[in-house]
DNA sequence: GCCAACGTTGGC
DNA sequence: GCCAACGTTGGC
């Protein structure tokens, strides 16, 4: 049985629109400490992706993706040249990891943050929280579903 | 661009 | 180990 996470990404750095066109992407960049928990020990190869669109015109759910290589160091936080870069992230004792997740669907539309809070059955999901600003986080099967089905039904 | 929320850093 | 200062996130 799979798990089902929201990852945020600004569509200006990289948007499903991207994800689609490469099919595939590592996950780089996260440089919390939670988050980082999340995608070295939690996600597993065959779970479920709420593809979330931040700082975006409008903010909200614009697809899913799906996980297909678990938890690795993250490559950006070695190259000095890289705005990730990290002097205390080294090969030997890496900090920072990503994930590897592969394009599954865009929505037709976006289901906006709006939208969600709007949603009796989500006002459990840790996204619409006020000050939630966690880029990795645990998504309720029961959620994950809700949203799929505004993203397809839209 | 503003600013509230929240994480991190560093002086003590 | 406290907590003020600072930096970042992200909605608006």
């Amino acid at each position: 049985m799979p798990g089902y996470w929201l990852l945020k990404s600004e569509p200006d750095v990289y948007s499903i629109e991207d994800l689609q066109k490469d099919g595939r992407t590592y996950w780089d960049g996260v440089r919390n400490y939670q988050a980082r928990n999340y995608l070295r020990d939690g996600l597993k190869k065959g779970d479920l992706v709420l593809y979330y669109h931040s700082n975006a015109e409008p903010s909200g759910v614009a697809g899913i993706a799906r996980v297909v290589r678990e938890g690795y160091p993250d490559p950006s936080a070695l190259d000095k040249k890289d705005d990730h870069y990290d002097p205390k992230h080294t090969a030997d004792k890496p900090i920072w990891y990503v994930v590897d997740v592969e394009y599954v669907e865009r929505f037709k539309t976006i289901v906006p943050l709006e939208a969600l809070k709007a949603e009796p059955r989500l006002k459990e999901m840790l996204v619409i929280k006020r000050g939630m600003r966690l880029s990795v986080q645990p998504v309720d099967k029961a959620h994950f579903e809700a949203v799929r089905r505004m993203g397809q039904a839209s």
